[in-house]
DNA sequence: CCCAACCTATCTATCGATAGACAGACAAAA
DNA sequence: TTTTGTCTGTCTATCGATAGATAGGTTGGG
């Protein structure tokens, strides 16, 4: 059973990931990729014509994936707690897993390096996120506006990014145990 | 007036973490930053022997500076309400000039390619940031014990550093402005 | 036979780093 | 005072590595 194209492009596409979530865009190189799937850098190049186009790719196959999982999360229950338990657990994982960000997380920082079909798609993923927990806020507090509800989930997303960026800066996972604890004893997280 | 070794020394790493602060470490070239200063990149390395070496001092320098710039808040008012807002306000402006971020925040993303020196300083400057806020956030609650102001410090301080993480990949410094307000509504800043 | 998928080979640009030369400052020796 | 020697800071030139990207050739299954 010889690879497909589609195989071909999925591997690539893994192995990216895995090299931005641990090293970030700037890092993503095209010869260590070729060699990491077996291929040559050209070959790459024939299924991702561009750098920018590969992030790009990267990032939206990254925000479809999430919102896949935490639709069905919502799905599954009623309880906005255990959804935010579920949902911290993503990025507790992410660090446990080698030390690696969220996507969206890393390629923040490197903004100013980003193509613009990049920067787009970061921007998407943070909307899918605020937007879903929003959605899961409006369970713990049914009166709340549309407003208030969507400046809440902002401030939950950040806080739990930045949890990730100080506990993978300090190498230290115990970090964003407490401070996710910490979020929750304040009642930023229900 | 010429300039001194000390002159230069100072040009350099002006220049060199305005584009750490706005590209990350990865985007910092002797050539560019030798340009920037108008000498030649082999003069920046007779006085930064190494890129870490470089990326050591910057990260030193700004935590030094940054804890010189908080005592002086501790000393100036008892209010921890006060000082918080003053804290917010440093991160803040990064973003409102040219949508910077804070050095060891931007250089936390990309830890994986940092020499070991770099990242030591990187810790530091944590370590500095929650030594303050416990400090700050003893004088709102007398009562709390050391380990649980710290690690409501560290929350504040990862908080703080994700807002300004999202903001900027949105490029979008209402979104700070807000999401710092719901910390605040939340209690999660005093 | 064709064309999708991959290859070889190469281009230009940039990176951090080093070697070695040179001009000016400055201090000690004559 | 003049000369001599050393140190400082910068320069030019270059190294090997690596980056993204491209042109054009090879190959094998439908």
């Amino acid at each position: 059973m010889a690879k497909t194209k589609t195989d071909m492009r999925e591997a690539v596409m893994t192995a990216a990931r895995a090299t931005v979530q641990s090293h970030g865009y700037n890092a993503l190189s095209f010869r260590e990729l070729a060699k990491e799937v077996g291929i040559k850098s050209a070959s790459v190049h024939y299924h991702f014509p561009t750098k920018g186009n590969l992030g790009a790719a990267l990032a939206r196959r990254y925000t479809e994936e999430g919102a896949a999982y935490l639709a069905e999360l919502l799905a599954r229950s009623e309880d906005a707690s255990w959804c935010m338990d579920r949902y911290t657990e993503i990025f507790r994982s992410a660090l446990a897993n080698d030390n690696r960000m969220c996507l969206c997380g890393i390629m923040s920082a490197e903004l100013d390096d980003l193509p613009e079909e990049v920067r787009a798609e970061v921007d998407k993923f943070a909307a899918m996120n605020v937007g879903w927990l929003a959605k899961v806020l409006s369970r713990a507090k049914p009166s709340a506006s549309d407003q208030d509800l969507r400046e809440h989930a902002m401030a939950i997303f950040a806080a739990i990014e930045g949890a990730q960026l100080v506990a993978r800066g300090c190498q230290d996972i115990g970090i964003y145990d407490r401070t996710i604890r910490a979020y929750r004893t304040t009642g930023l997280i229900p």
